[in-house]
DNA sequence: TGTTAGCACTCTAAGGTACTGAGTGCTAAA
DNA sequence: TTTAGCACTCAGTACCTTAGAGTGCTAACA
């Protein structure tokens, strides 16, 4: 168990660190105003507190440095209570000022945003298609065997795809599909769509349709690509500005996950609800060992939507970070809802 | 003028340095085979090739490094006839065998193979809007004043727009503008779109329309962005594994670069026909300094459709680059002519 | 007159040594 | 329990030396 004047210790330490990225000495803790003991006694407390493991030495003679261990400590109790400038509070109040339409530009004005208080790098999860339903579906031809598919939801997400169509399949037998679709699967949430159809419209489909078995692969075809939720950054270069990150191979390693939307995906897909930090090896991805990651949640009408979240080094700060993206969460919660309703209440 | 010797010798420097981007002495050069001249004879020759301005020393006693002027004449008159291996040609063959639906699969796919052929990074500029025309509009509302607008293009593209829909124009006046754009603006080139509307319909609409002004500004506000063509990439930290991208700051530049898509687009758009290869400060762009990049255009029945470049360092394999680089675009062209010419005779 | 061998010279890169300063751990006294 | 004091450690820097790759120049050669 720590004393309260280890903890103390331990947090100035931290604190300092994240400001300098220099190994924390005894001296430099023994300057501070508001530390009454000398040097000597904060060394034999620093030798404590990395004997627990919350600190480590990068070499035999020099300062301290916080391990994983330690941030997770300091994330977990030693957080000093939230203090965001106005300054910043306006900046995020002011981008959901003018009521933009498109999902996509708020989103992505929020990436913005977000990395341009921290200095770190932003990613967020776009919208689930979770919880959106089928507003219409419609298909229009291309030429004798291709027709583009345009899928729109109600939150004014628009999906389109070209596809092949068989030729034994008339222009007729799509449009008559067309009209069972809208008629049977308006209001189906986007997630659901393909199970639905293959339940509840085979039986109308085959009534109707000649050809029902290219009909069917087609439209299986359709729909076998769960469209995954995007990806949106925000300065994906901020983190080349932090000092862990001269190594031009630990950069070429970062980078390139980031152009793995998938390895993205299920980093930040949160475990639990509410703020979180991942400190380090906590992400057990290799390119990440250096960096961590704070997520926070949006969502529309208490469903979670999607998560939004900053990339900075392990050594990064933690509470305006964790400020900075609450805040913004529960902004584009509330915008978010308040569009979504005035779509459904119409 | 340069003697057949100078050139000989300028052809050889440069082909190693490219190779081992060592500065190259004379002994290196006198020791190749195909080389029956002393070391001593090459030492004048380099100073004369260096006085010309082709060839520079890093330091008053290291070896030879190429200018840019040097890279320039290298390229305009030294290159080695063109070999592909017959695994690259394969290998570009088969992306184009398997034949794609869609168009942006087709670009990103090229983009991949680029960058994996080359271990450069390779940029795509996605067909341009220019020449395809307009097939079908469609509108479909959201909520009480907001609407999605679908414009499908007869290529296949399919664009679409959130917009508000003012309190004054009814969903009966919006259908009807509807109906008449597809009348009037059917095979009307996506570009000249907001023109021939503005030219062509405001006299139509006046008759059908009652809030003729209101609806006016809501059009004009649809088509206030000509889309820009999309920039597409490949292999973005390819550029980081080269030895002259080891400073942080020089990639950070340049990765911000890409980030830009107006600055990408400009640098990329073609001055002139055929293959094009700019060397460093040809670009004069700050973060290209130390780049070069080659471009080709792809076509679509004769016209540009777009661009497909290589960025590499100054000190590229330019014969490699230029060989892929047209042959890879002389497929886009037939696979892109091919499907465009069978929506159009349909 | 063009080519080449030879040599003095230059500069980088790598290795070694010495010094400084920030930091530690331990001990003994307050 | 705290702290002053001291010996010790180690990274970083500066400085020097050496090795090696390369040049430019000169004088001799074909």
């Amino acid at each position: 168990m720590l004393t309260e004047r280890q903890l103390f210790i331990l947090q100035l330490l931290i604190n300092d660190y994240i400001q300098t990225a220099e190994p924390v000495g005894s001296r430099t803790i023994s300057k501070r105003e508001d530390v009454t003991f000398s040097s000597a006694t904060i060394r034999n407390e620093l030798a404590d507190l990395e004997e627990m493991g919350y600190i480590e030495k990068t070499h035999s003679s020099s300062g301290r440095v916080p391990s994983e261990k330690g941030y997770r400590f300091y994330v977990d109790h030693l957080l000093s209570p939230p203090v965001l400038s106005k300054k910043d509070v306006n900046n995020i109040h002011s981008l959901f000022a003018e009521r933009m339409v498109e999902v996509e530009k708020v989103i992505q004005q929020s990436a913005g945003i977000l990395s341009e208080l921290t200095q770190y790098t932003s990613i967020i999860l776009g919208p689930e298609v979770f919880e959106t339903k089928l507003r219409q579906i419609q298909i229009i031809p291309l030429s004798k065997d291709t027709a583009v598919v345009i899928l729109v939801a109600d939150s004014g997400h628009v999906e389109n795809r070209t596809m092949k169509i068989p030729p034994s399949v008339s222009m007729s037998d799509i449009e008559k599909v067309v009209n069972i679709m809208n008629e049977r699967l308006k209001d189906v949430p986007l997630i659901s769509l393909k199970s639905t159809m293959m339940k509840e419209m085979a039986t109308v489909l085959k009534k109707h349709i000649e050809n029902y078995n290219q009909v069917n692969t087609m439209l299986e075809s359709l729909f076998l690509y769960t469209n995954a939720e995007k990806v949106y950054y925000g300065g994906k270069t901020n983190i080349l500005t932090q000092p862990e990150f001269k190594d031009i191979d630990k950069v070429r390693l970062l980078l390139n996950t980031f152009e793995q939307d998938d390895v993205m995906y299920n980093i930040l897909r949160p475990e639990k609800n509410g703020i979180e930090v991942k400190i380090g090896q906590e992400n057990d991805l290799e390119a990440m060992q250096h960096c961590s990651i704070v997520t926070a949640d949006y969502f529309i009408e208490g469903k979670r939507m999607g998560s939004i979240a900053l990339l900075g080094p392990t050594r990064m700060e933690y509470q305006r970070s964790m400020s900075i993206l609450g805040f913004l969460a529960n902004d584009l919660t509330k915008t978010l809802t308040d569009r979504y309703q005035s779509f459904k209440h119409w």
